[in-house]
DNA sequence: TAGATTGTTAATCGATTAACAATC
DNA sequence: TAGATTGTTAATCGATTAACAATC
């Protein structure tokens, strides 16, 4: 499918894409420039055409980009088209967002099972998925055919269990637990860091202020010079 | 406190040196180089010591950084040595997982609050916070002196709310709905998508698979040549 | 055909890495 | 003092933007 290696920052938007052609293939819209698209997203029109031939040309000059076509192929190469079994370890409230969250099924994301440590969810049923244990966790790995989990437990078991689903053969961990995992080369860790995120909003509101703060004073300097 | 603009690639990477930081403090370590360090987190020594030097001489020559002084400085710097009142607006499970994440407060970000529409949830009480209704939304930000909301809302209400929000003099939006928000310049916005998260999590195992595939072709190729 | 807009090459910009003088 | 390691400048690398010929 991919001819050269895709840079990080690419892979990054495309999602973004995604997300902007579903919601013109909502409101009725046939076809789009790269111009009016960027327009939408705030982003140069040069940068789409640039990101989408890394992965072919989807457009027709003089016309643009037919919206359905694109979602499509969006689709496609985001492997949304295909089928992700998924468990998620960890059936706290986070896991249990996670299973709720109806639209990852539309997207190809089934959720096969979930687990956990604590005794006391284990056999409750979420979504009309039964929590299980983690000791029978190889075994239903292999029987379910998952390829996917989604790690919400906390840092400190999270390395242990992470062992345990790689030899087990999963190859994608997305992991909302606060430590860098160690995994094979063939495995891949998509990081959710939520304390992370946080604080980027702390510095960037922080900084937004000090700007503010400075730009009062700067004008009161002018007006005392005046 | 800041000369030039930090780029967000900067900004992106803080948060972790400051868990790294955290971590070696725990762990009793008094001094770390650059050099240590990268091999760590696995960057290079070089970025480290850019990233840093953004904001100030925090090493010395011959010795290191100081492990605590560093981690303290750069809590500084992440604005998490101050408090940040925060409401929560959805509490659905998403909305409680982030409330019952602890490590939060320890860090400054104080929950004054949770909001949901759905009369259900209204009255129900979280980590000993009530869930009010959305109606005295305006009254409650100003009266508790709250700056920052993590938006746990579906996308169709979340740029209403939004909207209100700002109007009520919110500075910081934890942006969780699969939406752009529109905001003014002064306030500012963190989005965690979650769908993209998954999506780009599917993309690098898909493509993880055909690299495999094609190495294993080109290497019954080079079998049948020989 | 003329106008529009892509695909793609070239130019620019910014971020990362390397190197080393300063200095603890 | 000698060795180590920073802070910082210079070199490299990659990503973004601009430009335009190709073409629908």
């Amino acid at each position: 499918m991919e001819e050269r290696e895709i840079s990080k920052a690419v892979i990054t938007r495309l999602p973004r894409y995604y997300r902007y052609l579903g919601e013109l293939l909502e409101s009725g819209v046939e076809r789009i420039s790269s111009n009016e698209l960027s327009t939408r997203m705030s982003v140069t029109a040069s940068q789409i055409r640039q990101d989408l031939n890394n992965f072919g040309g989807f457009g027709q000059q003089g016309y643009g980009y037919n919206v359905k076509y694109l979602y499509t192929e969006m689709g496609r190469i985001l492997g949304i088209d295909r089928q992700h079994n998924l468990i998620i370890i960890g059936a706290g409230n986070l896991g249990q967002a996670i299973a709720n969250y109806a639209n990852f099924e539309k997207r190809g994301f089934i959720i096969k099972g979930m687990f956990d440590i604590n005794p006391r969810l284990i056999g409750l049923v979420v979504r009309g998925i039964e929590i299980r244990g983690v000791d029978d966790l190889e075994q239903y790995i292999k029987d379910n055919d998952v390829q996917m989990a989604a790690l919400t437990i906390p840092k400190t078991k999270a390395p242990e269990i992470a062992e345990r689903l790689v030899n087990a053969g999963i190859k994608a961990i997305w992991n909302f637990a606060h430590v860098d995992l160690t995994v094979p080369d063939d495995v891949v860790v998509e990081n959710v860091h939520l304390s992370e995120s946080l604080m980027r909003l702390s510095y960037r509101v922080c900084s937004m202020q000090d700007k503010l703060e400075k730009e009062q004073e700067s004008k009161q300097e002018n007006k005392q010079e005046k």
